[in-house]
DNA sequence: GCCGTTTTCGGCCCGACTGTTTTCAGTCG
C-alpha cells in the first residue's frame, strides 16, 4: 500500500470519529497524521521495513498512530476503524460531502431515522421529515436535496485550468468596480494544487463591500449560498463551481491572503509558532497576546518576518518542512516560468496533433522559447495515427531540413515512443538512433500488477535511446488513477542511467506531482517540464507544469529544459561530456 | 492522539454566516 492509502484510512476514520462525537483533539491528530503521510517524501512502508528507523521520527506520528499504521500494514485496517464502520453506514462518509451537513446533523439523522443510504436521506427530505428534529427546517431539507444532486453528478473537484479561468474572469469583473483596489485568488488555486474544490477571491479597497453585491449579480452566478458584509458565496456557471468572495480592509490584506491561502496544516503550524512567540494570528493580523497590539497584517511578508521566517511561496505551504526551512534560511530558489527555454514534448498533424510542425514552432517562438522537440506518437497508438519506422525516419529527415531552413527557433526531432507490454520500445533502435530525443510512455496495459509494471518500466529505460520518461504515473486527473509500480525503484534506476523524468504540464495530467517529484529528486533524478501540446494553445500550459515543479521544491538547476539548446542536448543521457 | 527552550501533564487555532432560534449550535474555511 502507498502512503496515500494509509492517509485515506486515517482521514476516513477521523470523519467517523467526528460523527461519533469523540474528542476533537484526538480527531485532529488523526487528520494531521493523514496530511503528513499524504505528502511524505518516503514510503511509510519502507520506514516500517527498516529496523534502524522509527515511524515516530515522522512529525505528527506518535506511539498510538505508529501502532495503527503497523496494524494497517498487516491486515489493511485497524480496530478503531472497524468498530466505527460497524456502527455507521458507509454512506455516513458520503453525507459529509454534502455542503451544510456536518457530523452533528448526520449523527442525529442516523440516530433518529436510521438513514443508511443517500436514497433514504433524499426521501426524508422530500417528505419533509427532517423538520421534526430540533434546529432543522425547510432550508436544510432543500440544501440537502441540492447537495445530493450535485454529489451524484460530479466529484465536486475541478481541473486547475478551469478554476484558474473562472478566477481570472471574476477578478476582471470585480476589478472594474469603482473603488476596488485589488482582487486576488487565494486558496488551493494560489498554492497550485492540481485540482480545486472551489475558488476563493479576496477583494480590497473602499468599494470592497459593493464588490460583493456586484459578484452575486454576475450573469453566470446561480445559487447564492450566502451574502454578508464581508463574504459572499455562490455557485457559478453550469459546472456549479463554488466561489467565495471576501471583502478585506487594506491593513489586514496580507493577513487575509495568508490565512485564506492555507493550507490548513500550514496555518495551524504557523499559528502554533505565533503563540509560542507571544502572538496570536488570525485573518486580521498578527497581534501581541498581552496587549492586543497589531504587529503585522498589511502584507504577507511582514507577518512571516515578524515570526522570524522568510516569506514562503504559496506552492510550498503544505506543512511539509517549509516553515523550518524558512526559519533556517533553507528555502529553495524556486523555478520560474521565465526560466523555461524550451518545450520538449508536443504533437503535430503527423500523428494526433491539430497543427503543423511549422505552426507549432511559430507559436513556441512567440512564447519566447529558443527550442522545441516534436514528439509524435509511435505506431502502437494506431488510433492516433502513430508513426512506424519508415515514417519516423522520413519525418526526422524532414524536421532536420526544416530546422536548417530558417525556422524561428531550433526544432529537435523526437518521438513519444510507446513502451510495449513487455517493456520493449515500439520502434526499433535503428530508427530511434536517428532522433535527437525519445520520450518513452505507457499508453496501454495500464492495469498490470505492480511487480510486472515495475519490470516493464525498468526494461524500458534500459533502452539506450530513451532520454525521458513521459507522464511517469499515467494518471488522468478526476478520471483515471496512476498505474501501480515501485516508483522509487524506477526513479533510482532512471537517475543512475541519466533518464530524465517528465513533469507533464497538461492540466489533465500534471504528472509527476509534488510528492513524487520530491522522491525522484531525492533519488538523484533530473527533470524536464513539457506541455504534451496537441494544439498551439496548449503551449500555454507550461505554467501549470512549472507550478508542479515548484510544489516539488525544484529550482532551475533541477530542470534540464531551462538550459540553452546545446547544453540541453549535452545533458541528455548518452550525450554527457 | 501529539508534544515539550516554561511542560511527561495539560495544553492543543480562529472567526463569519446561517437557520432556527429568542441566545446559539452547527458548519465552513
Amino acid at each position: 500500500m502507498e502512503n496515500l492509502d494509509y492517509a485515506r484510512l486515517l482521514a476516513e476514520t477521523a470523519d467517523l470519529m467526528e460523527i461519533a462525537a469523540e474528542d476533537g483533539f484526538r480527531i485532529r491528530s488523526y487528520r494531521n497524521a493523514a496530511d503528513t503521510l499524504q505528502g511524505y517524501p518516503e514510503r511509510v512502508e519502507d520506514v516500517m521495513a527498516d529496523p534502524a528507523r522509527k515511524l515516530t521520527e515522522i512529525p505528527g506520528i506518535g506511539k498510538g498512530i505508529a501502532a495503527i499504521l503497523e496494524e494497517i500494514r498487516e491486515r489493511g485496517s485497524f480496530a478503531r476503524r472497524d468498530e466505527l464502520m460497524e456502527t455507521y453506514p458507509p454512506t455516513a462518509l458520503e453525507m459529509l460531502k454534502i455542503p451544510g451537513l456536518g457530523p452533528k446533523t448526520i449523527a442525529a439523522l442516523i440516530a433518529h431515522f436510521r438513514v443508511t443510504t443517500l436514497d433514504d436521506l433524499e426521501r426524508l427530505c422530500r417528505e419533509q421529515k427532517l423538520r421534526e428534529l430540533p434546529r432543522m427546517g425547510a432550508k436544510l431539507e432543500e440544501k440537502i436535496l441540492k447537495g445530493i444532486a450535485s454529489l451524484r453528478q460530479s466529484s465536486g473537484r475541478f481541473h486547475i485550468h478551469f478554476a484558474a479561468a473562472i478566477a481570472e474572469e471574476l477578478a476582471g469583473y470585480l476589478s472594474a468596480v469603482e473603488g476596488v483596489e485589488r482582487v486576488v485568488a487565494a486558496g488551493s488555486l494560489r498554492r497550485g494544487r492540481e485540482t480545486a474544490g472551489d475558488v476563493d477571491l479576496l477583494v480590497t479597497g473602499a468599494a470592497a463591500e459593493a464588490a460583493l453585491d456586484r459578484f452575486v449579480k454576475h450573469p453566470r452566478v446561480g445559487e447564492v449560498l450566502g451574502h454578508g458584509g464581508t463574504k459572499a458565496s455562490a455557485r457559478v456557471g453550469i459546472e456549479d463551481i463554488q466561489v467565495d468572495v471576501r471583502a478585506v480592509p487594506a491593513e489586514s490584506f496580507g493577513a487575509a491572503l495568508q490565512y485564506f491561502t492555507g493550507s490548513k496544516a500550514h496555518n495551524v503550524a504557523l499559528r502554533q509558532l505565533a503563540l509560542k512567540q507571544g502572538y496570536t494570528l488570525n485573518e486580521y493580523g498578527l497581534f501581541k497576546l498581552d496587549n492586543g497590539e497589531r504587529v503585522a497584517g498589511r502584507t504577507e511578508e511582514e507577518i512571516y518576518a515578524a515570526l522570524g521566517l522568510a516569506w514562503i511561496p504559496p506552492e510550498l505551504r503544505e506543512n511539509q518542512g517549509e516553515i523550518e526551512a524558512a526559519r533556517d534560511g533553507r528555502l529553495p530558489q524556486l523555478l520560474e516560468l521565465a526560466d523555461m527555454r524550451g518545450d520538449v514534448h508536443m504533437h503535430t498533424r503527423e500523428s494526433d496533433g491539430r497543427f503543423s510542425m511549422e505552426e507549432m514552432a511559430a507559436a513556441a517562438a512567440e512564447r519566447g522559447y529558443s527550442y522545441i522537440a516534436i514528439t509524435d506518437h509511435s505506431k502502437a497508438l494506431a488510433m492516433a495515427n502513430g508513426l512506424d519506422e519508415a515514417r519516423v525516419i522520413r519525418f526526422a529527415e524532414k524536421m532536420r531540413e526544416m530546422d536548417r531552413s530558417g525556422l524561428p527557433l531550433r526544432v529537435l526531432s523526437g518521438l513519444e515512443c510507446d513502451i510495449r507490454k513487455d517493456g520493449r520500445m515500439d520502434i526499433d533502435d535503428e530508427a530511434l538512433a536517428r532522433l535527437d530525443l525519445v520520450v518513452a510512455s505507457v499508453h496501454s496495459h495500464m492495469n498490470m500488477e505492480s511487480a510486472a509494471m515495475t519490470e516493464r518500466l525498468l526494461a524500458a529505460i534500459e533502452n539506450p535511446y530513451v532520454k525521458i520518461m513521459g507522464h511517469p504515473t499515467g494518471r488522468v486527473l478526476l478520471h483515471r488513477d496512476a498505474y501501480v509500480y515501485d516508483f522509487e525503484k524506477v526513479a533510482g534506476e532512471a537517475a543512475r542511467r541519466g533518464v530524465a523524468m517528465e513533469i507533464n504540464a497538461s492540466p489533465e495530467r500534471l504528472d509527476l506531482h509534488a510528492p513524487l517529484i520530491r522522491i525522484a529528486r531525492s533519488k538523484g533524478c533530473r527533470f524536464v517540464i513539457s506541455t504534451d501540446a496537441h494544439h498551439v494553445k496548449h503551449l500555454a500550459n507550461m505554467r501549470f507544469g512549472v507550478t508542479m515543479a515548484r510544489r516539488g521544491w525544484l529550482d532551475r538547476d533541477g530542470v534540464l529544459n531551462t538550459l540553452p539548446v546545446e547544453q540541453f542536448l549535452g545533458s541528455l543521457r548518452g550525450n554527457e561530456g
